[in-house]
DNA sequence: TGACTCATGTCAGGATTCTGACATAGCCTC
DNA sequence: GAGGCTATGTCAGAATCCTGACATGAGTCA
């Protein structure tokens, strides 16, 4: 049913756009992460703890844009299958650095390029130019957002 | 920081930036209409309903990327609270056509305001030429996804 | 030192969404 | 008309995520 009304226009919204593309791009990952048994939020976990060695959880969780007590739960689950390990007690403060075992950055390693052939097949079509317009707006879009949330 | 070798560098990760900015959309999203007794998921069928009234519980779980099954309990739920209407039985096939009421619609319009206002500030810093290679670039990027993900 | 503020880790409860499953209606082919 | 295929609406259970709350440690300031 192609039926137009009145009002804001969907097909047009570049917030509606941008939603679209971001549910596209996770359907895409977990279907080529379900077969390796991890999700979305694990792998994401584990990508950015290769990156950042060290990582809090509560620094972790803005990084993967859950709550610190989604990532907490998360870790537990990563720690107790020995793809992460942690302090038990904390070196500074409350703060619990988390490090990646070998069996976590051979379980990243996989998921990592699989989910790396998603987002290549993501970028087909687009021009090196392009691509960089892409990140410089979505940059740009993600700062208004924050700066006007809290102008007080 | 500096071992980048095999993995995907977030910071330069269109993925990871699309999953970003979608992220901050949706927060900046909630907050405004948070205030007004109003979900991101509950709006985003409202306003889909508003422009195209008779839409099925399954064309509307497609156009707001959740299941039908969680379209239909929130369908249900807004049955409950007079926003929208549904025929005890299907004038054709199982299909139940939804339609707003004029509480819906009343509803819909300050939180479309609202979410408005969010899109523009979004927008602000951008020319109207960077606004349409988002669009386009986006575009490009959802039918890459699509696409390959059933080559059959 | 003591009070205040902020950030962190964690537990508990609730809300939202998803997966699995079933019955049924329309469409297509034979 | 019979059979297969797809799509739909719906119920039930499980997984995931979030909000609320508490205690603790670091930093600031008088």
């Amino acid at each position: 049913m192609s039926q137009d009304g009145a009002g804001v226009d969907l097909e047009k919204s570049l917030g509606y756009l941008l939603k679209e593309a971001s549910s596209a791009l996770r359907a895409a990952m977990e279907e080529v992460l379900r077969p390796l048994g991890m999700s979305v939020t694990r792998y994401a976990c584990l990508e950015l703890l290769a990156q950042r060695p060290g990582l809090s959880n509560s620094e972790l969780a803005r990084g993967v844009f859950v709550t610190r007590q989604s990532m907490n739960v998360l870790l537990q689950a990563l720690e107790r299958e020995g793809l992460v390990v942690r302090p038990t007690a904390a070196p500074v403060g409350k703060v619990l650095p988390t490090r990646l075992t070998g069996h976590g950055r051979r379980s990243l390693a996989t998921a990592s390029a699989a989910v790396r052939s998603v987002e290549v097949r993501m970028l087909a079509g687009l021009t090196g130019a392009e691509q960089e317009n892409a990140y410089r707006i979505l940059r740009s879009m993600v700062r208004s957002l924050r700066d006007g949330a809290a102008p007080a």
